[in-house]
DNA sequence: CCGTCGAGGCCCGAC
DNA sequence: GCCTCGACGG
């Protein structure tokens, strides 16, 4: 074996050199948080290039989410040379499927029945669909929401179970229920055209099996692979994995079983618990030395873990600093929750000079982010949300792209719904028009897409019943421009498919210029436009189906740019998983958040969901680098009613000597003893000491070092200055503070009122 | 065909 | 409390 580059490992201990240099044979890495995972993949899969001589395509890399496989390919591009990993399969497991399928058209086809340009639903097309399909077998969309027949479906295709397999595993009523439901799913699913999340893991092993060769070519293919984030791989992705890795048997799985929080979309912990029985000359490497944070950080997290039966023994440790006391507070209510969150990042922004984008505010469920970002908006703090109503849920978005979709495949009628009843090229359309095309198609064996197409040159003629009057005229358009769009795509760029349908459709001209919000939508259909840009230089006719795959497949967390505009990131505890920053909030931490209500509820028949919640804490708790803060309310908004809430069990879990205690007044030290004894007598906990009651005055002495975006000297302001604010709009200053290195300015907007906003951090123009 | 209004669900998390 | 959906009238 060649020497590796001294570069390679240096800086690397001894187990990471470990986890980088034994290359032969199934390792299984198992990496507490901090604990250099990432550079021990990128490092590994650059040693396995450039001293191992290895092709990049021999190499399968299959990362949590789009953004960590790009970061990750930047980085061992960096160690060994740009272009260096170019060939390299790195992805998600769905987009590693989506390319399975898309590689071999013919076979997918003819074995799968999926025609070449088959789209992947989303949730709410996925959403839609089964309520059509609840409708379909006589059932009440009421009674049997769709939303549950969905998780059921997405259940048994994790278990790799088709309508068949789920049929003989019926015991209720219910399950008859969703067995009928499925396998209506599955056929509007066909019909379409189309396949849904679960299906791109789910169809590459069906090929597989229908197609032994192909899988023996993969196998020759992927002399090495790399699983992150093994302890959350579900069973469809564990059988996709060994049966990739059969053949070279040189499978590198990486995770956390302390971190596993997906057994809600049926994670199976024990792909990683039993790796050494599936792999029994696998070589076991830990990684337990935390790297990111401060010691007070770790024990907190390793004390809080511990509570769990279900987990693999390990200790947590660092050589990091002490650090600052974790900083636990009590809020009366969300909106001061919010307040304080907001009002403490002020302060750090300010005192010392910390930037937006080293904080994050961490919750629970998205629900909570609402308030939070009320505070934010109110505020000069640039944020962000990870999550929440995505860019490609939009409304206008999703307009756009499904009228892209039918032009890409006639066959997906949803879309086509949706033009109809979004684009103003689908006015005049009702459903009584609807279905009589839906008709005529069927009877022509053609869907109701070529049926606008096919019908329209004699419609512009002559009434051809049953289409007559309005309808006829809208019809003809509508399937005029199709044909039309379908025509260009042809020959044009992706961009200038985008002007023309906007133009054509008429979307365009339906925004008002003098409604705020209609601009606002617009400037999000442009935003879009930006997106396609990156497509243009792909030939034509391919553009658009590389495309639409993937923008399926952006996660929350891949939509996080980082760079431009320092910011604040709001995030749920799930997304967050993978991230880190210097410094974290985790509010809502009560009894109905965090542990959410649902875990509690079924605490008596599965005490693992608590452990899930348990697990979801150390997540966030372990993003940490240099500061902590955990809030909880004394009450809550929930449903429109206020409610008294009680602190998460979770927090009599954290070792006293690591975290401080604020109450708030009203609530005060008194109820905070209180709160306690509550926690005492909650089943299933164990206190590891009492809590102080003493609330003192919260001023921690710290200074986060190495800011590299520390804010740039901000220019002077004077009173009596016009100004323009990028969120307030204009107003006069009328009144300045000198600070020790800023402005605090009191300024009159004329729309907003009077805001008082620091100069440093407020990014205003003088108009005068 | 389009807008308004009331009822009811919703909020556990995501590719 | 907000959003979505279906019923109803213009």
């Amino acid at each position: 074996m060649p020497n590796p580059t001294a570069s390679l490992l240096h800086g690397l201990n001894d187990a990471q050199q470990q986890a980088v240099l034994t290359t032969q044979g199934p390792v299984l890495v198992v990496a507490g948080p901090g604990s250099g995972k990432t550079r021990v993949l990128t490092h590994r899969i650059a040693h396995l290039i450039q001293d191992l001589g290895v092709m990049p395509e021999n190499i399968l890399a299959v990362t949590f989410t789009n953004k960590a496989a790009g970061e990750m390919k930047q980085r061992v591009e960096k160690l060994i040379g740009a272009g260096a990993a170019s060939g390299l399969w790195i992805g998600t497991f769905h987009s590693i499927g989506v390319r399975f399928l898309r590689q071999n058209p013919g076979i997918v086809a003819d074995r799968l029945g999926l025609l070449p340009n088959f789209v992947i639903y989303d949730d709410a097309d996925q959403m839609a669909l089964a309520k059509q399909a609840v409708v379909a077998v006589g059932l009440d969309p009421k009674q049997v929401a769709p939303r549950r027949m969905l998780s059921r479906i997405s259940a048994a295709k994790s278990e790799m179970l088709d309508p068949d397999d789920f049929v003989k595993t019926v015991e209720k009523y219910d399950d008859e229920v969703v067995a009928r439901v499925y396998r209506e799913y599955q056929r509007l699913l066909k019909k379409a055209n189309a396949i849904d999340f679960d299906d791109l893991l789910v169809m590459p092993i069906r090929l597989f099996d229908a197609a032994p060769a192909l899988l023996e070519r993969y196998q020759a293919l992927f002399h090495y692979i790399l699983v992150d984030e093994y302890q959350d791989t579900n069973r469809v992705q564990y059988i996709l994995v060994s049966a990739l890795a059969d053949r070279y048997r040189n499978l590198f799985a990486v995770g956390d079983p302390d971190q596993s929080i997906y057994a809600w979309r049926q994670a199976d912990i024990r792909n990683i618990l039993g790796f050494n029985q599936d792999y029994p000359d696998a070589t076991l490497i830990k990684l337990e030395t935390n790297y990111r944070s401060t010691r007070r950080i770790v024990e907190a997290a390793d004390r809080l873990i511990r509570e769990n039966s279900q987990r693999i023994e390990r200790t947590l440790r660092t050589d990091n600093d002490d650090g600052e006391m974790v900083s636990l507070r009590e809020l009366s209510d969300e909106r001061h929750e919010a307040r304080f969150v907001v009002d403490e990042i002020r302060r750090l922004m300010n005192i010392h000079h910390v930037s937006p984008n080293q904080i994050a505010v961490m919750y629970r469920t998205t629900a909570q982010s609402r308030v939070l970002e009320e505070s934010f908006r109110m505020s000069e703090i640039n944020y962000r949300i990870v999550g929440g109503l995505r860019f490609y849920e939009r409304r206008e978005v999703k307009d756009v792209i499904a009228m892209l979709r039918v032009l890409h495949n006639p066959a997906d009628e949803l879309s086509l719904l949706r033009t109809i009843e979004n684009m103003p090229i689908g006015r005049g359309i009702g459903p009584k028009a609807i279905d009589q095309v839906r008709s005529w198609s069927a009877l022509n064996q053609t869907t109701t897409t070529e049926g606008f197409v096919a019908l329209a040159p004699s419609l512009a003629l002559h009434d051809s019943p049953p289409l007559t009057g309005a309808s006829r005229s809208a019809a003809q358009k509508l399937g005029s421009v199709i044909a039309q769009l379908r025509e260009l795509e042809k020959e044009l760029t992706l961009t200038q498919l985008f002007d023309a349908l906007v133009d054509r459709s008429g979307y365009q001209g339906s925004f008002n210029h003098e409604s705020e919000e209609d601009m606002e939508r617009w400037s999000n259909v442009l935003e879009l436009r930006t997106d396609l840009e990156d497509f243009d230089a792909l030939p034509p006719g391919e553009a658009l189906a590389t495309y639409l795959d993937q923008v399926q497949l952006v996660s929350d967390a891949d939509t996080m740019k980082d760079g431009s505009v320092p910011q604040v990131t709001l995030i749920t505890l799930h997304s967050a998983k993978g991230l880190e920053f210097p410094i974290v909030f985790i509010t809502g931490v009560e009894e109905g958040l965090l542990p959410v209500s649902r875990a509690i509820e079924n605490e008596a028949v599965d005490p693992n969901a608590i452990e899930e919640e348990r697990r979801l804490f150390y997540v966030g708790i372990t993003r940490a680098e240099k500061l902590l803060y955990l809030t909880y309310t004394a009450g809550r908004t929930r449903y429109g009613r206020y409610e008294s809430t009680i602190p998460s069990r979770f927090l009599a879990n954290l070792p006293v000597e690591s975290v401080k205690t604020h109450g708030t007044r009203a609530s005060g030290a008194g109820s905070l003893a209180q709160r306690s004894r509550a926690w005492s007598s909650m089943p299933g906990t164990k206190r590891t000491g009492p809590l102080p009651a003493s609330a003192r005055p919260a001023e921690p002495d710290w200074a986060v070092r190495n800011v590299p975006d520390a804010a740039p000297p901000s220019p002077t302001y004077a009173a009596g200055m016009q100004i323009f604010h990028p969120k307030f709009g204009e107003g006069q200053i009328t009144e300045i503070a000198e600070r020790r290195d800023d402005q605090e300015l009191v300024i009159e907007f004329k729309r907003h009122g009077t805001k008082r906003l620091l100069g440093s951090l407020a990014k205003l123009d003088v108009i005068s």
